[in-house]
RNA sequence: GCGCCUGUAGCUCAGGGGAUAGAGCAACGGUUUCCUAAACCGUAGGUCACAGGUUCGAAUCCUGUCAGGCGUACCA
């Protein structure tokens, strides 16, 4: 058991006979915040006391006397108003870390209450080119899965692609119209997206020429208003002006500044075409491009056979590419079952909630009405096609069919939280009521300006581009640090290579990890690929340098472990690195509550900060006697295999020499 | 209009009932005859948006205000 639990169970039994339930009181134990009150804290006297109607520091006495930890901590003590504060034993430390050094798992133990999850993560839209926003949802997706696996719950990754959706048909309209045969024979994902994004920019550009006098009369009456209501809200002598007349220019004058950047941006779409003699003749040539593609995408669905064999030609370039992308990431799915494996099952599914009265047919459409939502969940719209409400249903339906499952988790922009709830509400309809749905949201990608990153066009940043861009960062950074070794360079060309690309990786996943995955996201070039401070460059670090004190000294690890060389904790900053290694345990079940792989991130932090000035202080192959030398190597051996750990359960990689 | 989320140091963010609110970056100042200075140590920087309330105790919970973001009947 590890340290929290361990200190847990001591208290549970102390409170026994003066509580029914324990449990809350029992979170109230926590890591002391400050050295001087010892490692750990019982907070709960204050508010227990007010409770039993018992003078908190009496109470907190009562329990300490009743408390049986005399072989895990010292005398404890009780301070202020009724903390109860715990000091660990050294020789209790010393033990629990013994045992976590002959242990594979480093003294974890796996859950007594193993669960099925599937995690549904990435899901990108296939021959729609990834940008950042992707990442956020595939690296935390798959530090979940790690982590959950490790605790011992059966996890199963599922990739729901987007692949029978709308793009589809623009892109069978760009191949019909406008392949370029000889790159698509050559390069053809390269060609696919080209002719995605070409369609799509002529739709956009019909689009905009479509909209733009209705959103110019918006303005116009809009600025109408304004001037009206502005000449109303000008403050007069003697009358003070209403606030609801305030607010109500307030609100004019935001709706004009949108309706103005609306604008601009359908100027932007209509000018891109216009400005470019090429693009320009293609419009005139195909002034009915949207309708064809939707038309395209309805063929697709419809089963048309020329369409559905496009789309199986197309499928396979597709899932290369983005193949390729997860194995640069080191992302593995278990299964990738996109939308269109569940294509079959729609008309199933929605006939079901009909006849078992959950939805039903509203202005032409199908819908799920549910309590406290003002507008519907359509499942089969007018025009008869469905939507992802009705695929996330049958998936849920498939897979609960499939596997025996306990908890599905869904990693995905909280935009669609809204979305999430009514699926789930619906699926509780359908008698899921024992299986866990969890929205695992996460904050929107943010530009500079602070506004999210759009999805198509502006200046979004391909993923593709930011992997290469974080390597050869990271590659700088190695090439010149390697040059700066007071020996002179030790790394080859290919080692350095190996550790830029580690190095890279690392630190745009930490980015993404390391923040609580609820906060928006402000995209920032340096700070994701930032390699100080607070990344997983500094665990790399701090790992390398361990390694290399075993390299160094011709350790023989193995050898050392079974050598019956023993831990002891002689100075402050030994101790303190022995008590962070030994919280894995509760940063990881942490994590696992609210499936926040920041608490690991911040875990491993602490435990390399403790390594950096343990290293700083105490020297390791000098150290005074032998058996000190043992001993901090072995505090050393348990830090390399701490963060390589804590890493690996992020998806990041570490190096022996950097 | 309604719903959800956010507001903490110059910047980016942790902390989400407990003792004196933390980190990284940026700033300033120190530390390399010694296992990797991608490091370490220190200084400075705060009305935790604002106002009420609940509580022995509030950055944290509740109410209101202000500011921002997102969503809101046939896109995903």
């Amino acid at each position: 058991m590890t340290l929290l639990p361990t200190l847990q169970a001591r208290f549970r039994q102390a409170l026994a006979p003066l509580t029914e339930n324990p449990e809350p009181w029992l979170e109230m134990i926590r890591r002391a915040q400050d050295d001087r009150f010892g490692d750990y804290q019982a907070n709960f006297a204050m508010a227990l006391g007010k409770q039993l109607d018992k003078k908190p520091h009496e109470l907190a006495a009562e329990v300490v006397a009743r408390l049986d930890v005399a072989d895990i901590c010292h005398p404890p003590e009780v301070a202020g108003p009724g903390f109860i504060n715990l000091r660990i034993k050294d020789e209790w430390l010393v033990a629990r870390l013994t045992a976590a050094l002959n242990d594979p798992r480093l003294g974890i133990e796996t859950t007594v209450r193993p669960r099925v999850f599937v995690v549904d993560f990435s899901g990108p839209n296939v021959a729609k080119p990834m940008h950042v926003g992707h990442i956020r949802s595939t690296v935390i997706g798959d530090a979940l899965c790690r982590i959950l696996r490790f605790i011992g719950h059966t996890v199963i990754s599922d990739n729901h692609i987007g692949d029978w959706g709308t793009q589809f048909g623009m892109i069978i309209y760009g191949y019909k119209h406008f392949r370029d045969e000889n790159t698509y024979r050559t390069r053809p994902v390269v060609e696919l997206a080209r002719l995605y994004r070409l369609v799509r920019q002529l739709t956009d550009y019909f689009d905009a020429k479509e909209k733009l006098p209705e959103l110019q009369q918006r303005y116009g009456e809009k600025q109408d208003e304004l001037n009206a209501q502005t000449i109303a809200a000008t403050p007069q002598q003697g009358r003070k002006v209403d606030k609801k007349l305030r607010e109500a220019v307030q609100k004019l004058e935001k709706a004009v500044k949108e309706a103005v950047d609306e604008i601009a941006s359908a100027d932007k779409k209509i000018a891109e075409v216009d400005s470019s003699p090429a693009l320009a003749q293609l419009a005139a040539e195909h002034p009915d491009i949207k309708r064809s593609g939707q038309a395209e995408t309805a063929k697709l669905h419809a089963g048309d056979a020329e369409n559905y064999r496009y789309w199986q030609e197309f499928m396979p370039y597709c899932l290369d590419d983005i193949e390729r992308l997860y194995r640069r990431l080191y992302v593995h799915f278990d299964h990738t079952l996109g939308e269109s494996f569940y294509r079959s099952m729609l008309a199933d599914v929605v006939e079901e909630l009909q006849r078992r009265g959950i939805a039903r047919e509203s202005q032409g459409a199908v819908c799920v009405f549910l309590e406290g939502h003002p507008a519907p969940m359509i499942v089969r719209k007018q025009d008869g096609a469905y939507l992802y409400a009705s695929t996330d249903l049958a998936t849920i339906r498939y897979r609960v069919e499939r596997w025996k499952l306990d908890a599905i988790l869904y990693v995905v922009d909280h935009r669609q939280s809204l979305h999430f709830q009514q699926l789930f509400a619906a699926a509780r309809l359908l008698g899921n009521d024992k299986l866990e749905l969890q929205h695992v949201n996460f904050g929107t990608v943010l530009g500079k300006d602070g506004r999210p990153f759009k999805t198509r066009a502006g200046d979004t940043v391909g993923l593709e581009g930011l992997l290469d861009e974080a390597i050869l960062r990271a590659a700088r950074i190695v090439a010149a640090n390697d040059d700066a070794k007071p020996d002179g360079a030790e790394l080859s060309p290919e080692q350095r290579a190996c550790v830029a690309e580690t190095v890279g990786i690392g630190a745009l996943k930490y980015a993404d990890l390391s923040q609580n995955r609820t906060s928006d996201y402000e995209f920032d070039y340096d700070k994701m690929l930032a390699m100080n401070g607070n990344t997983a460059t500094y665990m790399q670090y701090a790992y390398a340098r361990v390694r290399n004190i075993f390299a160094k000294g011709d350790i023989d690890v193995e050898q050392l472990r079974g050598s019956g060389a023993a831990i002891a904790l002689s100075s402050p900053a030994e101790r303190a690195l022995g008590l962070e290694l030994l919280r894995l345990g509760d940063a990881l079940n942490a994590t696992v509550v609210d499936y926040r792989p920041n608490h690991l991130t911040a875990y491993l932090f602490d435990v390399a900060n403790s390594f950096s000035s343990f290293y700083e202080r105490c020297s390791v192959l000098k150290a005074e006697t032998p058996e000190l030398r043992n001993s901090r190597l072995l505090l050393c051996d348990l830090t390399a295999r701490t963060i390589l750990k804590g890493l690996e359960l992020l998806g990041i990689g570490a190096e022996e020499k950097m």
